[in-house]
DNA sequence: CAAAACAACTTGTATGATAATCATACTGTC
DNA sequence: GACAGTATGATTATCATACAAGTTGTTTTG
């Protein structure tokens, strides 16, 4: 491993945290091999200049991201990335357009297939559900609120539909990711309030499709939907592409 | 918060590990509400009564959770953005046939996407990398070898070929938590070695779509061959089903 | 030769000290 | 009274040191 030199002035993040990003690259990128062990925690300290405090906060953080495992008397070996406990979106900072295009892109996917699954799958209590939800959403049109919440809520329980849970928790987990987003998705629209009808029409679709167990249509009636919301957005986020 | 006693002798896991999964599931119970800020590292370390090296390395780990800011000279304040930073398989212990079944859902349609889009997109060095993998695969099956290791890099070619880096970070992440399986899956197979043959000609056939660029036929040249191969893997570790 | 004791390393925990940062209360001045 | 500047106390961040506890290899011992 190589010397490097960490800023103990002007520092942006802790220290504990920027030895933790470079260690926990150092191991993506497989230049310590699996089932090595790193440097002890004394020698970290001396090559890296920081106090053992410092290191073992860092490998507190590599230890519950699955990257290593530490053994009293042994030292900290590196665990295959079959360990790996989670999906983490690394580049959730870097809001280029095609990062941006990136993530829509599989929002698109999920959720083109978990409405054609939720086409075959959605019971009564579903579609109850799906039916309130649109509800909220046209009182929040007519009241020219924010209709950020049904608007989720209604991607959530198609989700939900699909009735596979894995995919579910996905779904879940992709859209707090793009919630920002949406957020100012509906402060933008608010310049074009002719989108708002738009989507309400674009989610009851999506509804109807589902409701009469049409995958295919249900999958296109998506589709439709974020493509028409994904190229409003980027004409407002993006205007000179 | 409530003063709970942690085991010093017979230890199954860290102080440190125990007292975060404690606060960790105090927060996520929301015994403790958003804004709020923990009780300053002295105050814990005496009422929990451990060091208070030991909280700092627990609060290390809710920081990296995403569960709480720490802010010098302020505390520690629990944030609201629980979900957000991780995505998470909980339920990967549960080996159950249903919860099999989603997880497979799921890749499917992660990897016909990723098929559909790597047609389009493939560049040259994606296609020499998918051949030299076919060889490789061939060359296992010939010499009656364990496949899996090219059998998943492969398919983790295939994902980076859709040149969407956050699918592909997604789809190595799910190779990563069903590799057991595969594992399992090749050894299994040992019993039908017919099914060898099949398997390779499965990949060509997804490689030789990519190649001609022909986006549905590699959506479902990828489909099949996962339908294939679970519904082998089923008859086996399922076979009452 | 085999078993026990030892030495040398590791990580885990504890303790005390210092620096940096923030909120608050308290100045003194106008 | 309003306001800028300043102590002050609380808190996290970092450091240094010490010891406990586990592992491995070597040495000593019976």
């Amino acid at each position: 491993m190589k010397k490097t030199q960490f800023k103990k002035s002007f520092q942006p993040t802790r220290l504990s945290e920027q030895i933790g990003d470079y260690l926990s690259s150092e191991i993506r990128s497989n230049k310590i091999p699996i089932g090595e062990a790193l440097p002890s925690e004394n020698a970290l300290a001396k090559s890296l200049g920081v106090s053992r405090t410092v290191i073992r906060e860092a490998l507190v953080r590599l230890k519950f991201e699955g990257l290593i495992e530490t053994h009293q008397g042994l030292g900290a070996i590196v665990t295959g990335d079959q360990n790996a406990k989670f999906f983490r979106l690394d580049s959730l900072k870097d809001h280029s357009l095609s990062d941006w295009n990136h993530l829509f892109e599989l929002r698109t996917i999920l959720e083109t297939e978990a409405a054609y699954l939720a086409a075959n799958r959605a019971d009564e209590d579903d579609l109850i559900q799906l039916e309130k939800l649109l509800e909220e959403l046209s009182v929040a049109i007519k009241e020219k609120q924010d209709g950020t919440i049904p608007d989720i809520k209604f991607h959530r329980a198609v989700a939900k539909a699909s009735k596979n849970p894995h995919l579910e928790s996905l779904m879940n987990f992709l859209l707090d990711t793009v919630l920002t987003e949406i957020l100012n998705y509906w402060e933008l629209m608010r310049e074009k309030p002719e989108r708002y009808t738009e989507i309400y029409k674009e989610h009851e679709l999506i509804y109807l499709a589902i409701r009469s167990q049409d995958t295919k249509r249900a999958r296109k009636a998506v589709m439709n939907h974020l493509k028409n919301s994904i190229e409003n957005l980027r004409k407002i986020k993006f205007p000179t592409d």
